[in-house]
DNA sequence: TAAAACCAGTTGTAGATACAACGAATTGCT
DNA sequence: AGCAATTCGTTGTATCTACAACTGGTTTTA
């Protein structure tokens, strides 16, 4: 790489340059949460297909219809909770609903709305995958990571997402 | 949600019994670890853009080319490098292509294989896409942390990758 | 060296997502 | 009350991805 450097000028610098100095490990840092994050979800969404419970997607649209009082979310605040536009949850929600783990019912209370309905069936189906699920985290993130990784992990990240909310 | 747990029973602990204990905390912070990623990316994605430059996957293939032996790689490896499946590439490498950031030439050592190489064209993109990369992993991501705690999740999930690549 | 096993990359197909435009319903303003 | 602006959820369209079957090239092995 250094090779490189000398034969090509400046070109290496294009990335090193700017990223040198103070930002610098905060740079490999993220690249390396990148990469962490995508093994760690493939390997667990494997998983979870080889034991034939719910893919990730729908797990994270039943836990917070469980989650929610009544078990039931109104279409806009579930895209909320899961970080989905509500186009793309239409659909996401209507193929949930053909496999019959929620029921939609309209809002008495707002005739353009719409309450999403864990079944006792997507209830039934968060039970099974949990376990899957868990063995997941256990085995492709928790394992590697000491308690105090964890908290400081937690903590830090949790401050990024409360100054999220508010930009 | 405690009162809940006592009009229905044992429905809420579906998910809380089984992650008491040593585990809760790693749980939460697997959650907290997948929404930081998701709400990291789709503003990052959004700066990308705004600012007309490359999106990310687009960058993490011709980075990957950068960071090459010659700037080029064979496709396999290049999948390798930037975990998408060979499906994937390539198409990914057909579009990247046809933008002329990138060329395929057959590799002459071995009939099936083809080379990925970088273009003076993907080189000027890459120039021009990282400050506004880098702007947004400042931003939105390292401007959160501390240095401690950049050095903490670095190494915590860079031995989780380890150990990942080995399993 | 011939056949079998393997490997590289592509392609058919299905699934999933985002963006923008839309119709229906509600809210706010005057 | 009545009209404009907003909000809700859906849908058309384009992109993008994975999986599996396939073609052609290479390596292994007998």
């Amino acid at each position: 790489m250094d090779e490189k450097a000398d034969k090509e000028g400046g070109e290496l610098k294009v990335v090193m340059v700017v990223s040198e100095g103070l930002e610098q490990k905060r740079n490999v840092a993220w690249r390396t949460f990148l990469t962490a994050h995508a093994v760690a979800i493939e390997k667990i969404e494997r998983d979870l297909a080889e034991a034939e419970v719910l893919p990730l997607s729908w797990y994270d649209v039943l836990l917070a219809l469980y989650e929610a009082p009544d078990h039931k979310l109104r279409m806009h605040e579930l895209a909320g909770a899961i970080l989905v536009t509500r186009g793309g949850l239409t659909r996401l929600v209507a193929r949930i609903e053909k496999a019959g783990l929620l029921s939609r019912e309209p809002d008495p209370a707002d005739g353009r709305g719409l309450h999403a309905v864990l079944t006792g069936e997507g209830l039934e189906s968060l039970r099974s995958t949990w376990p899957v699920y868990a063995g997941g985290i256990a085995e492709h993130f928790g394992r590697h990571l000491t308690d105090e990784e964890v908290e400081v992990l937690d903590r830090a990240l949790r401050r990024m997402l409360a100054a999220a909310r508010e930009g």
